[in-house]
DNA sequence: AGGGGAACGTAACAGTCTGTAACAAAACCC
DNA sequence: GGGTTTTGTTACAGACTGTTACGTTCCCCT
């Protein structure tokens, strides 16, 4: 699975800016927005895992926009309030929240709760989730994500391992970002503290080379996954997505 | 929907029984329990939907039996408790509770809190194979449910034992959900004690070979059963449920 | 320009996991 | 009772995966 997706909502620049930040320091992919338009821009062209959700939107209400998008998706939705109160909660709850968490709040358990969230969303998958599985091309290459079958430029099937298929998806799911191997390693959720620097050993840098040897057309001078020097690989080309 | 079942597992029987009043008043089956071999009895013996679990239950710990039942059990989990610091509820839903709140509470916020736990239940899939006959269809094979028949895509029947019949009937209920052998085993009621990780052997991994030799277009390679190394085994298409 | 150290590539190895043939016992059917 | 089918156990082989060790490459400093 790729590394989770979050969406914060809120019209406030400073708090937006806050939560990105220490979202991303803990492992997260974070986008930005602002108001309901903003929000259906992102679910209908990205993966979301997480909405974390302002009550108060300025002009628009949080709790409007959680209702408007109970209506189509099921990702789990977080509302973030200064408005604490039982009815309040109670408001949030009834139109699908997952949760409500009262500002100031204790980042910790904001993480906390969103790893726990994150983690009944993925033990729990519904139908509805599934049907987010998506087609990638690159290269001439094709990862049916359906039936899980990676087909080559010549038409080949090519038979990758969990772990390649795993890295694989990583790579896909993030195209010309560079990706460190803790990140990597949390994405696939490989063994290992994470907190710990030297804990991940050469695994993932044997994992590239097996996945290289079965993708690249050479993989002493690999094209589509590049090593970045004291950082970690980036998939250095691009990826058109689709669905079914 | 059946009425929710719910089970309050608290040792003051004060509480137990005002909750127990409240819940059922509003619409709710309620049980009791005041230990873990009272929740496991009543986890092994009929349907629970939803469990209330006090933190502090005397000699017994409610994050160790939360901690132990989500080894074997996906059922929503909600604590309540008089430990209302951060940590403790960090740690409360790092063992999988579902949420988590703080006595003394407003038994109206308690009661959306579970209701739309329970709505997000009712959302997703789950092991327990529905009791209503249907009809599934998947990659052009038709089981019919009624007759409990197996038609493969060029239309000839296909004949299956009764395990085999069990095992294709808890992948049409969980389509691209991972289960695990536990799981499966838990659904198909076989012989081994799920809390002993060891007890199943290889069983069902011969079963699910057995059902691939039946099903598959390459057994050695198969499309609709996929293996998850290390976790179990996951039916990778879609399926179409009907009625009749 | 040269040297040293860090980072990365990769072969080899060992342990784990899974597929499956073979077997035996139980269940089922005639 | 006898034959067939079902089911779980056992043993073995192959694939997968991470670790270890060594060689190569890169980068920085003198």
């Amino acid at each position: 699975m790729a590394i989770p997706r979050i969406l914060v909502v809120d019209d406030d620049a400073e708090i937006r800016s806050m939560l990105a930040q220490f979202l991303r320091e803990n492992g997260f992919i974070v986008l930005p927005a602002t108001s309901l338009a903003d929000v259906q821009r992102h679910m209908n062209t990205e993966r979301i895992d997480l909405i974390l959700l302002d009550v108060m939107l300025g002009d628009e209400n949080g709790v409007d926009i959680c209702q408007h998008l109970r209506q189509d998706h099921d990702v789990p939705i977080i509302f973030i309030s200064a408005l604490s109160a039982d009815h309040h909660r109670m408001r949030g709850y009834s139109v699908g929240a997952d949760d409500y968490i009262a500002k100031p709040f204790n980042p910790q358990l904001l993480l906390a709760r969103i790893k726990a969230v994150l983690q009944r969303a993925q033990r729990t998958s519904s139908l509805t989730y599934r049907r987010r599985v998506r087609s990638f091309a690159f290269e001439g290459w094709q990862y049916d994500g359906k039936h899980d079958q990676l087909t080559s430029p010549k038409g080949y099937t090519v038979s990758l391992s969990q772990k390649e298929t795993g890295l694989l998806k990583v790579f896909l799911a993030n195209p010309r970002i560079p990706l460190t191997r803790e990140e990597i390693a949390s994405a696939l959720d490989v063994t290992g503290d994470a907190s710990v620097p030297d804990s991940l050993g050469r695994s993932i840098d044997v994992l590239v080379g097996r996945l290289r040897t079965k993708i690249e057309l050479d993989p002493k001078s690999p094209d589509l996954i590049k090593t970045q020097r004291g950082t970690g690989y980036v998939f250095a080309t691009d990826v058109t997505v689709s669905d079914g």
